[in-house]
RNA sequence: GCACCCAUAGCUCAACUGGAUAGAGCAUCGGUCUACGGAACCGAAGGUUAGAGGUUCGAAUCCUCUUGGGUGUACCA
């Protein structure tokens, strides 16, 4: 029962006969922001003034009065400007929050489905998982589960990058400096070795030569940054240039440093620097190797095939932990046969033309063109993700596809979507699904101290960890009368402390950035899983001490009667559930589900402290309250769920 | 240089996409309860929504400019 669409198809009927478009003005209904105004408030009639030629309070009283609404609501209240604020019947809320709480949806209805593919998480494989790995694969999985639930058809693909220069890296640092006693112990640990090393050497390589250049600059940066300085110091017109100056100068330093970092890195350690020394020209040697295994070279093409199951099986324990699991991967190489054809395919069609010795699709309204094949032959990402979308119109025939990537390859997607409705893909809506970058607390890109990026895994253990520290600190077990194994104990920390980890990401608006602090997240107080969670866990503890069986079969004979405001407030939330999960893909937002969750458990921690289940004052209030506390559980564990997050009875 | 994004309470973030007195959580201060597990509840304080104009019944939200930050920008992904 979605109570807003049923409201705006009330107003619908209403506004048919009055107005050109009565739908283009429902969605002017919503839920109140101030209870004081009602349930719900119409900001139709103020919208309506131009084409009615009426004062609005005039065009409000005109709906209210075609409007049939009184089996849902009480009379409609025109406030304001011309605000129709509503307010539902109790025995309305009543009876639809039992009918939900007998559903297993809680009367969440299947919609016209769509078919949509959403494309995320998407790491490279043979690069450690880190923190900007989050974001992606957890909002995408959101995503998946709340369409999935509410009936659309959905393809979930992971876009591995499993076929990029990082392959050239290591298979050059495994034909190199292998350690073959630990790549035969430990082969995860010895192929990100290889990788970061080869990687720090072309960084070095890359540096060292600039150094002097970055150094001069510096200087000429200070020089003119004093010129400026000096000039505005008699000129207030010439204050801007000194901003700007100073601003030049420290990007100049910015940069030196960064130069140096990677030159001291290598420098600081012989060995290293021997390395660099006897392996010049890295990276055109490591880009000889990757199209080496393009090309189909044997032995790199065999060590691709031995690295990969490794990689993939490192990648696979942190989806496991996280519970994510994906209907395909197609990988990047997976696509590898069909890039030649689909460029000759655009060549033939005139689509793409050559430029600078470059294979490019000029698109209207973009300075530079989209390359899809390079001076020396090779392909790019563009190319793959432009056959990816032929592949998938081709075989899953999608409405919609999803791509939940960072904001920095906006100007990418703007590109390949731009080219893939150039080629003929019109019909499909493709969206990018940008995201913030995952910031620490010194509101810059999270890193260790030292600039080097924290594994995944490693945070994963450490939420758990404080989980476990803060939910089975003993003093507090022994205080809540919990006695529990250590089996359970372990499995609530998991829980929680994953679950930390996804809220925290989730109920972050997806376009901002956000400070990723495990502390907080796992404080365990506050807008965090772990309250709604424990919430959930007290509404458990309640249904269990009760004597009454009650459950989704046997919840319809528990009638819903409201003895006080807390009991209404919170009825009138669990009934929104659908509202909110419509809410929350409608732009693709998970964080509105999950600000939603966190108000019901706010709002289910009220009547906690002012409705007394077990005790209250007659039979018939006490089940009523059973019901409640039901309902809420079953809102609160679906609801969850739909975020990949778990709960427990006890914590 | 050009393009895009951002700036909201001391801190971390919201604001249903133009609605009524801008809300939460931390932190601070004060209060409640011999009720179902004190990770509880209630209250106070905290704001010229970076600044200046404009659009209209109405602006944190849309437009213009200014300031300060971020990101991207022809052969990496």
């Amino acid at each position: 029962m979605q109570i807003l669409s049923l409201i705006r198809d009330r107003f619908e009927k209403a506004l048919t006969g009055l107005v050109v478009d009565p739908a283009s003005h429902t969605q002017r209904i919503t839920v109140a922001r101030d209870s004081r105004h009602g349930d719900y408030q119409a900001n139709i009639a103020m919208s309506l003034k131009a084409e009615m030629g009426l004062p609005p309070q005039q065009i409000a009283a005109e709906i209210v009065a075609r409007l049939q609404i009184d089996d849902i609501c009480l009379p409609p209240e025109i406030a304001g400007p011309g605000f129709i604020n509503l307010k539902l019947r109790d025995d309305f809320l009543a009876t639809q929050v039992t009918l939900s709480a007998t559903d297993s949806r809680f009367g969440v209805e299947a919609i016209v489905p769509r078919r949509y593919v959403i494309d995320y998480s998407a790491p490279n494989v043979a690069k450690p998982m880190h923190v900007g790995h989050i974001r992606s694969t957890v909002i995408g999985d959101a995503l998946v589960r709340i369409l999935r639930f509410l009936g659309h058809r959905v393809v979930s693909d992971n876009h591995l990058g499993d076929w990029g220069t990082q392959f050239g890296m290591i298979i050059y640092g495994y034909k190199n400096f292998v350690n073959e006693n630990g790549f035969a112990e430990n082969p995860v640990a010895e192929l990100s070795r290889l990788y970061r090393l080869v990687q720090q050497v072309i960084g070095y390589q890359d540096a060292y030569p600039k150094l002097a250049k970055a150094e001069a600059a510096v200087l000429d940066a200070q020089q003119l940054y004093q010129a400026a300085n000096a000039k505005a110091a008699s000129d207030p017109k010439a204050k801007a240039g000194a901003k700007q100056a100073a601003k030049s100068l420290r990007a100049a330093e910015e940069l030196l440093e960064s130069l140096q970092q990677k030159v001291s890195a290598i420098e600081s350690e012989p060995a290293l620097e021997a390395i660099a020394q006897n392996h010049q020209n890295l990276e055109q040697k490591v880009q000889f190797e990757t199209a080496k295994l393009h090309a189909g070279d044997t032995t790199n093409l065999e060590l691709w095939n031995k690295f990969l199951p490794i990689s993939i099986s490192e990648i696979d324990s942190v989806y496991r932990r996280l519970n994510i699991n994906f209907d395909y991967t197609y990988g990047e190489s997976f696509y590898h046969e069909m890039l030649e054809p689909l460029v000759s395919k655009l060549v033939v069609a005139g689509m793409a033309v050559e430029s600078e010795g470059a294979t490019c699709i000029f698109l209207p309204g973009f300075e530079a063109p989209m390359i899809v094949r390079k001076r020396d032959g090779a392909f790019l990402y563009a190319t793959t993700d432009l056959a990816t979308i032929e592949y998938r119109m081709q075989h899953f025939q999608p409405d919609v596809i999803l791509y939940v990537v960072d904001h920095r390859q906006g100007e990418h997607f703007s590109k390949l979507f731009a080219a893939a409705k150039a080629i003929g893909y019109e019909n499909v809506d493709l969206q990018h699904i940008s995201f913030g970058t995952v910031l620490g607390s010194d509101g810059k890109p999270f890193k260790t101290r030292s600039g080097s990026v924290i594994g995944l895994e490693y945070l994963l253990d450490e939420a758990v960890d404080r989980a476990y520290q803060a939910v089975c600190d003993p003093q507090r077990l022994q205080k809540a009368g919990l006695n529990m194994p250590e089996e359970e104990k372990r499995h609530i920390a998991n829980t929680v402390g994953l679950g930390a980890i996804k809220f925290a990401d989730l109920s972050h608006n997806r376009t901002s950035d956000y400070e990723f602090n495990t502390e907080k997240m796992v404080q365990l107080e506050g807008n965090t899983s772990a309250y709604i969670q424990y919430m959930y866990a007290r509404a458990q503890s309640i249904m269990k001490k009760s004597d009454s069986q009650i459950s989704r079969e046997s919840v319809a004979g528990y009638s819903v009667i409201f003895a006080e405001s807390a009991e209404r407030d919170l009825v009138l939330q669990l009934l929104q559930f659908e509202d909110a999960l419509h809410q929350s893909v409608e732009a693709y937002y998970p964080s509105v589900l999950a600000s939603y969750l966190y108000s019901v458990a706010k709002q289910f921690a009220v009547f906690f402290d002012q409705c007394p289940v077990l005790i209250a004052s007659t039979e018939q209030l006490k089940r009523s309250r059973l019901a409640i506390c039901f309902s809420t559980s079953e809102v609160l564990r679906l609801g969850l769920s739909l975020l990949g997050i778990g709960t427990v009875d006890r914590m």
